[in-house]
DNA sequence: TAAACTACTTAACACTGTTAAGTAGTTTTG
DNA sequence: CAAAACTACTTAACAGTGTTAAGTAGTTTA
């Protein structure tokens, strides 16, 4: 379990950063604390303090790190010509995303801790990651409009809402939410089933926009 | 702080609800520790768990009462005839009921704790709270199509989709996401009137499927 | 009167995040 | 070259968490 002491002063801090991803994708946020991350380097828990403030900054790293993985897979979006199926990807993917991410997932969306950390730094409080995901959805929108769609209806409103209504999915997922309602759906599907169906009904209605 | 004890034999169960209820919606659920209720009535620690099984045991209580709440907010709704009129009165009234409890809003729809204790529970292990919402929900959106709305679309798939866009709004204002990119409103309005206009987006797309 | 039961408490376990103070080992400086 | 300063880390502790085993008054039953 425990890994041998770095040698040759490697960047001690993306060390703590990498432990800490393995656990807290291995077991879980409740179960990564700063003293099983400590055994996991074979350091003092207090040297993590030396290089990460308080715990909401390592769980602002983590949360860093989910969105490099995010915008990664939302690059290849860019090249769709046509924005309404860019649009559509775009949902497709978050909801892929977070269904193969769970535990990032929280940390980027559900979790108020690494806004704290944010807001804990004077300089610098503003939440870059998730404007830049939302700009992007944004201007996608204001495309589709330009092609007939979401017509005299207030772009911002209509970006927070499909953002909105593809969280609200995945996050009742994430929480065991839909779950437990199972017994409303007649024939029991697969949770990534019912919530592609739920989808599939924002699209549908999108499309009716026209 | 700390209230005199109760004599008489009161239930002491509904005694540390009480106290528990007062803690959680004035200072939160993190803050609402078991050393914390038992201080409030005067009692032991211990004592706790000879009328609640864990900390999840009352955070299910607690799950209850805001279900309650929101069950007697909900109820005069029946009454309106035309049903999407009390579709929309009933996204209006969620939306409402979690402006004004947040806390309350959190352990209902948010927490994986509640449910923890349910399956905790050998027998009735069903999330009967949140069915109930559901069905309501359901047969309303069912009694729409009957009017002409989300023609040919699966009416659980509309359900979960219209629970889902409201709680996505909802949750995303609970946890501060919505309030961290306010830089991508022109006009930074309050975020009632943000919420609200994305709603209106949910009911807007709902309208133009008749 | 003695046993049993009720309602509660004390003390402890095994954790948590976090900080003050201290300590080797290296580097810089007079 | 020795003394001061700095680096990188550790030990010990604080104040808190949920939770459980064991014990103790006071009442009730036998």
């Amino acid at each position: 379990m425990i890994v041998k002491k770095i040698k040759h002063k490697e960047d001690l801090r993306s060390v703590i950063l990498e432990a800490a991803k393995k656990l807290f994708v291995q077991e879980g946020y409740e179960a990564t604390s700063i003293r099983k991350i400590a055994k996991e380097i074979g350091f003092s828990p207090t040297t993590i303090y030396l290089y990460y403030k308080d715990k909401n900054d390592i769980v602002y790293a983590l949360h860093q790190v989910g969105f490099g993985i995010l915008k990664e897979r939302f690059f290849p979006l860019m090249a769709v010509e046509n924005p309404f199926e860019r649009l559509k990807a775009l949902g497709k993917l978050y909801i892929q995303f977070a269904f193969a991410n769970p535990e990032y997932y929280q940390v980027m969306f559900m979790m108020k801790e690494p806004l704290s950390f944010l807001n804990s730094q004077k300089e610098n409080n503003e939440w870059i990651e998730g404007e830049l995901v939302i700009e992007f959805l944004k201007n996608t929108v204001i495309e589709c409009q330009t092609k007939g769609y979401f017509k005299e209806m207030d772009p911002v409103a209509v970006t927070i809402h499909a953002w909105a209504a593809v969280h609200g999915l995945v996050s009742l997922h994430v929480t065991q939410h839909l779950d437990c309602i199972k017994d409303v759906f007649e024939n029991i599907d697969t949770m990534e089933e019912i919530v592609y169906n739920s989808f599939q009904v924002l699209v549908d209605l999108m499309n009716s926009s026209k």
